[in-house]
DNA sequence: CCGGTTTACGCAACCGGTTGCGTTATCCTG
DNA sequence: CAGGATAACGCAACCGGTTGCGTAAACCGG
């Protein structure tokens, strides 16, 4: 940095005030008049010049940063197409709001770094995707005061906000779409149940399953990684066993991907023999064949509710601490439409 | 933030020094005894004692942050899976190294807020992931004096380094391997050609094709975006055409499965009556049907080596500047193996 | 044992903002 | 026009580290 760049007293001189009074009209606070405020601020414009926030951060105590966490490890949570879209709605919303962001890389073998970072950086408020309430660094950051919201999990602790979507809702739809169209032999391939989102899934499938009552011949669910390979095997065993479903609900697009694989190599047709939905429309679901339907999750939304969230606790703004956004079913092929005659 | 940290005063006062020679034993700096500096740093580590980077950024004039480019709008940019891959080895590099990761949103209607932000923020290194050497970004940060490292571009600027990979060769590997399995006609689907990752691989795919002589009886290159809907319209309009080819190879995976897409519209067989190669080796690649030849850039190296070659700029320590890692061909089943015979 | 060098540390200024308090000038009201 | 209220600023201490310089003590060789 060869460049000197001027700082508040520079400015001060150049306008014959002290620097306590650039500031004060900088940050728009009373005690400045008019003119000079003016003057001020057109120096400023002219300077170039921009607060050195290490300088406010220090004499504040607030850091005007806001920490994402990005788990190294567990690359399937940051690889996941969802990652990226709710980074960019964080960013969007901190850019608006004079935030920056600051990644808090979390490693297997550093398990400290995230908090040290958090204290050492003076972070002011953590957003944690894809982190579940019962992970400890969540008590370690409640335990600094640091204001943490959770998305894509819930907790029950009063002081963490959390910004979710209707992942029940969103799975009893397509189960009735399911019912629409006449299927009676349900599957649910879930994730991991101990992922909330994935439990909420089950909870929307079971009530729609319940409340068809007769409508439905057999229902089961089974629980894979969400992972192409795991579901296809698993998918295999669906079909070729005694009493294969003719609708399959999975839990996420990569498990859809796989229950297709499985499909195609049993020579069954898609959707005429089987349904397949999958979850999180990822970008390749528009490329599978069939085309995949799939639930979309209003990331944008979700991004920015939980960034004004943090926002709002960092200032100790009354703000709701649960949001719940409504998803969308995208309708695609590898469903069929509704009142199709049922299969003999 | 509830908790009062102790100082370095605090720390000093426990130890019986002064605030300067903690920070002399914290930082490794001669001028202190042995046994002091023992004590202090146990005195710190039963205290939990963290330097405060704020203050630290304030007297040193050194951060020990390095900014990463996340541009807003031209989401295909961040939403490519080789972004938040390439985050994952910025980040532990920086981890290790004691660096930590900003996040420089780049949105259309704030030109000046990465700079800004590079300023107040006193960053001390800006990655820049897919953008051109030609973005007036780049002249904004070295007219700042800011160490830069481009991905995925190469500059002429001594100042600025880069890090790429073969583009030209790996291209040059997928045509041989076409034209080794027999095909004759070929076809480039390029994407956008002011990318210098594209026009490596027209240099490479140009390459073979001329050595390869009467090896190959036509061969063309077409441009398209990086857009798998674009890239089914041309590839139908070159597919029903007058001369369709027997092989493409497309710059992306995205193109590729237009491609795909296309010729199985058009009742093609991949691979038997065309071959089909993509290129970033995108998770959906193992998931279309066929599956997707394709090549495998090592971002993981990549996103390590232009890390280091920040921190050796930032330090001033002598670093080439110029890095170009090997790719990868991952062959599947849209490319039919060697030495098949030739259509007739 | 003595003079000079080295070592170990304290002191205080500094980095660039913010903010409470004190002072002076201006305004308003009776 | 006197008096107090108010507005507009300056001053200086602070935030929590770092670092150049000064000094006293320990050490060294001759």
């Amino acid at each position: 940095m060869k460049s000197d760049r001027p700082t508040i007293r520079d400015i001060a001189a150049m306008a014959g005030v002290s620097a306590g009074t650039v500031s004060r009209a900088m940050n728009g606070l009373p005690g400045v008049g008019a003119d000079t405020r003016r003057r001020i601020s057109e120096i400023i414009a002219e300077q170039g010049f921009r607060v050195d926030a290490t300088a406010r951060q220090l004499s504040t105590g607030r850091s005007n940063t806001l920490g994402v966490l990005f788990p190294l490890h567990a690359s399937e949570v940051v690889m996941h197409p969802i990652y990226p879209e709710l980074l960019g709605a964080l960013g969007d919303a901190a850019e608006r709001a004079g935030y920056d962001i600051l990644l808090l890389t979390m490693s297997r073998d550093q398990p400290a770094h995230v908090r040290d970072t958090v204290v050492r950086r003076r972070v002011d408020g953590v957003v944690m995707p894809a982190a579940g309430p019962r992970d400890p660094l969540l008590r370690q950051l409640t335990d600094l005061g640091a204001p943490v919201v959770l998305i894509g999990h819930r907790s029950r602790l009063p002081s963490v906000g959390w910004v979710d979507c209707t992942h029940d809702t969103a799975a009893r739809e397509v189960t009735r779409m399911m019912l629409d169209a006449g299927r009676r032999d349900l599957v649910l391939m879930n994730g991991p149940v101990h992922v909330s989102a994935c439990k909420l899934r089950s909870a929307g499938f079971w009530a729609e399953v319940t409340e068809a009552g007769p409508a439905v011949a057999s229902a089961r669910e089974v629980s894979v990684p969400f992972d192409t390979a795991a579901a296809t095997a698993e998918a295999l065993t669906l079909l070729s066993g005694d009493s294969p479903p003719d609708a399959i609900v999975c839990a996420s697009d990569t498990i859809a991907a796989g229950v297709l694989d499985a499909a195609r190599s049993l020579g069954l047709s898609v959707p005429d023999d089987l349904a397949v939905s999958g979850f999180d429309d990822s970008p390749f679901g528009a490329l599978t064949q069939p085309t995949l339907t799939t639930v979309r999750m209003p990331l944008h939304d979700i991004g920015r509710a939980a960034a004004e969230m943090l926002f709002a606790m960092i200032d100790q703004r009354p703000t709701s601490r649960r949001v719940v956004l409504p998803t969308e079913v995208v309708v695609r092929a590898s469903t069929s439409p509704a009142f199709m005659p049922p299969a003999p």
